[in-house]
RNA sequence: GCUCCGUUGGUGUAGUCCGGCCAAUCAUCUUGCCCUCUCACGGCAAGGACCAGGGUUCGAAUCCCUGACGGAGCACCA
């Protein structure tokens, strides 16, 4: 065994595969599966196929973060030939009120990623079943009906004491839930509860509410009727089953739910689904929290021109910017499933998708700051690349004849040298610039760098948008060929997405560098 | 207070279940070099981590205990 151990392990390698190849194919297939970033889901042979759910709350447009969950699901969907639904749990009119807009903001924040749900469902259309699935439970001595002020319930739950109601008859609570779907009852005045363990160790497990009444219509209208709405343990708990999930991932918030959900699937007889948690996602190079209350708030204050201002971490934002889906999905998927905290961090997402556009981005000088200067001789116009690597693209065309500008970090010393990309090698004369008879060599020796400019007149003035505010600018007169939408790379820059053109100059969003 | 859960480089992650091949993987990041008419791309190299302390063991990132730190739930929110 020593002897073994000593081998190198090319060595040992050869061996293995005179002793044992097949049990050698495994090792190395084994080694072979972590491609992906994603841990395998638990138990996957257990199930036919794998069935996912997106169970997001209609409150807004998304956030970053929001984005991990299509991210993750989608990636496991086409892993595993699966599907996935996403449900709008949309079950509180009032504290979490929908926002009727936000339907359609997210189904396309989804499609934005590059994921097609296979089903949309709204739990606020489903109101009948939660009242069948509740009567059943009812029925099967699983609920009861409460009107303990939430206080004074929480005080005899935290002292492992059964409220006066639990031991009602099944006739009383039977009519009495039928009331509360009437809406015979305010806010507050009844409940209807799972009868748990009033004993379980965990508080948070006694007991809990499924549903309670709720004196604001919900905002659709298919909905406005009703006033006794489940709460999402009930509510979330039914619809995974009906729907066939078989995996559900979800934050750690929520890491008693499967407990407290497995005392009605019990009742009922159901499997319960493997469940992943995952800690929060925190994105750094924002100054603005991660809560869509949080940038509604900041929106309404005018302290961002919207869901799409560059500075809001948002998916809305971010595919201004130019950033694409796939990139979001690869650095969220990244993050993997752990149960800790994480931190996105956005260079992850600008790497990803560097990768993604810097083969068709053409590139274009932009000059912030511009110092004018004269040229004296030379060509009358340079001919930089429009890429780098693709030649054939051709070139622009940037005059030079009348004049250029620099911007102030780049402007070269009395009697240094620059090259003008694309153009020639100049000398700084006082506020000229004189045309030298040096070739390239002279920028592969070292001796003069090479820089970005703009034509002194002709050029488009340029607002860009960035995550840090608004930055101005000439770009060079080729600039106004772009089309709205394209991606182009601004020299030592970074890559922008085109947004306008309008009369008075373009406005482009800045993505990353 | 009660109940859960977690802790690997700046960031994320693999390895932890089934202790040795882990003086620890990959990506990002930072730095240097190469390539190049800058940048970007590409290539090469370097930097940087097993929360702490005990225990078990021939051997611990991996198992056990204690502690520290962090997170979550205990809602008629999702």
């Amino acid at each position: 065994m020593a002897r073994v151990n000593d081998l190198p392990p090319a060595e040992k390698r050869e061996r293995l595969e005179e002793l044992a190849p097949d049990e050698l194919a495994e090792i190395e297939a084994e080694g072979e599966k972590t491609d992906h970033d994603l841990p395998d889901l638990p138990n996957v042979d257990a199930y036919d196929s794998v069935r996912m759910r997106a169970a997001p709350n209609p409150n807004g447009p998304w956030h970053i973060g929001h984005a991990r969950m299509p991210a993750v699901i989608g990636t496991y969907k086409q892993r595993y030939d699966g599907s996935f639904v996403v449900r709008f749990d949309d079950t509180d009119p009032e504290t979490k009120r929908p926002d009727l807009a936000a339907y359609d903001a997210i189904l396309d924040d989804i499609e934005y990623l590059g994921f097609e749900p296979d089903e949309v469902l709204l739990a606020s259309d489903r109101l009948e079943t939660y009242y069948d699935h509740a009567r059943d439970l009812i029925d099967a001595g699983g609920a009861y009906t409460c009107s303990c002020g939430a206080e004074d319930f929480s005080d005899m739950k935290n002292a492992a004491e059964a409220c006066p109601h639990r031991d009602k008859d099944r006739e009383t609570v039977r009519e009495e839930f039928t009331a509360m779907v009437d809406g015979a009852y305010d806010a507050g005045e009844m409940v209807l509860r799972v009868r748990t363990d009033i004993n379980h160790k965990n508080p948070a497990l006694r007991d809990w509410v499924a549903f309670r009444m709720i004196d604001t219509p919900h905002p659709r209208p298919e909905a406005d009727a009703y006033r006794c709405w489940p709460m999402l343990d009930f509510q979330s708990g039914v619809d995974d089953h009906l729907t066939g999930v078989t995996h559900i991932i979800r934050g750690i918030d929520l890491q008693d739910s499967a407990k407290r959900q497995r005392f009605v699937y019990d009742y009922f007889g159901w499997e319960y689904p493997e469940v992943v948690h995952w800690g929060h996602v925190q994105v750094d190079a924002y100054d603005v929290r991660l809560s869509t209350s949080a940038l509604k708030a900041k929106i309404d204050a005018g302290g961002l021109d919207g869901w799409d201002d560059p500075r809001a971490p948002t998916l809305a934002s971010l595919r201004r910017r130019g950033v694409r889906g796939e990139a979001v999905v690869e650095a969220l998927a990244a993050l993997g499933t752990s149960t800790s905290n994480v931190d996105l961090a956005m260079s992850s997402v600008y790497a990803a998708n560097r990768d993604l556009v810097d083969d068709d981005a053409d590139r274009y000088f932009l000059v912030r700051d511009g110092e004018r200067f004269e040229v004296d001789g030379g060509p009358d116009a340079g001919h930089p690349p429009l890429h780098p690597d693709h030649e054939d693209r051709g070139e622009r065309t940037i005059p030079v004849d009348g004049g250029v500008v620099l911007e102030p970090e780049d402007v070269p010393d009395q009697g240094d040298r620059v090259w003008l990309k694309g153009c020639a090698c100049v000398r700084r004369d006082g506020d000229r610039l004189a045309v030298t008879d040096d070739d390239i060599e002279v920028v592969r020796s070292g001796d003069a760098d090479v820089i970005h400019w703009a034509p002194a007149e002709g050029t488009v003035p340029v607002r860009m948008r960035t995550p840090d505010g608004d930055v101005h600018g000439v770009a060079e007169p080729d600039f106004a060929a772009t089309a709205i939408g394209d991606v182009v790379q601004f020299e030592r820059i970074g890559f922008v997405r085109v947004d306008d053109h309008a009369d008075d100059g373009s406005v482009v969003y800045w993505a990353h560098p």
